[in-house]
DNA sequence: TATTGTTATACTCTATAACTATA
DNA sequence: TATAGTTATAGAGTATAACAATA
């Protein structure tokens, strides 16, 4: 760029860049691994990762979506489909009658376990294989600031939900 | 996780889950803030950055479309509504008649100057303000040794594109 | 009245394949 | 034959709003 961008430095800029076309890349070469070995979505292996990850198996639709971007109905549009291919399933919850608990079946691990190797290998193999361990230091202690730092910073200052009333 | 995951260790599981939060955060609320203060898609945003920042504010339809992700019809797509709004004009390139320049506007460099202010103090707030000097630095030599890895890395192994024959 | 979740709907975006035209 | 680009089409994903049911 040949301006000064009123607000970042080049070098800045150029972290930033690099950050959302490092991030796309690898977004991109995940997806398409997991599309071709499992027939999922990122969102649908994010889903079962979360519950693969609990030593039940389960979560409330509520539990699941925190952390997610996207809406409740986008959600509920990619535990239908999971649940359609039994890899999870649905029920209702015993303490609250308003919730849904979803479980990840025997299928969904497996899925999940046959998947995983090859997604992790093209982590590895993309993003880990060409740093070196104080890289690693590295990354994890920026990301891990920013990432705080964006979970405590409201995404979206002009959308206060509707059906909803926030105190302020 | 609570598994070895053969072969991430823990810190770089921790790394890979940090870059694609806060690069999915990134780019959700940048994305929002085009669309809301521009009514512009990220991929617009980025045409328009590109010919805004080239000499003459032209590129060919081709050279546009390297570094993005997207296909051929995709950008063909974008670029047919940024023309629609009269953003860029699309005309034949006079050195080869098969290619299309693509020109920035009057209208689109003011949209763009329009939107940059706050597309940048949003990246800013977000990303910059919880770091320190010596994380930019950090962030910046990381990225950047993975960005040239992964442009130099075939991002689908198993898709030799129809109709063009590489060597190899 | 607030919360949990689903559904209907519309829309955006992307990719594939077929096609045109030029080199 | 290869390259540049468009178009037709189909599919995936997302969000909004309306809805039902429970707390």
């Amino acid at each position: 760029m040949g301006e000064p961008e009123a607000g970042l430095s080049g070098e800045q800029l150029g972290a930033y860049f690099a950050l959302m076309e490092v991030g796309s890349l690898l977004q991109y070469a995940v997806d398409e691994h997991l599309r071709t070995a499992g027939d999922l979505s990122y969102v649908q292996f994010q889903i079962l990762a979360r519950l693969v990850d609990e030593p039940e198996g389960r979560l409330r639709m509520t539990d699941l979506a925190d952390g997610m971007v996207h809406s409740r109905s986008g959600l509920t549009y990619q535990v239908g489909l999971l649940v359609k291919r039994e890899l999870i399933t649905r029920s209702p919850s015993p303490d609250d009658e308003r919730s849904v608990i979803v479980t990840v079946t025997g299928a969904g691990r497996e899925l999940f376990a046959r998947v995983l190797p090859g997604h992790v290998d093209d982590v590895r193999r993309l993003l880990f294989e060409p740093m070196r361990d104080g890289d690693l230091a590295a990354l994890s202690g920026v990301l891990g600031r920013v990432r705080e730092h964006m979970r405590a910073t409201p995404p979206r200052s002009a959308k206060p939900r509707p059906g909803r009333n926030r105190a302020g």
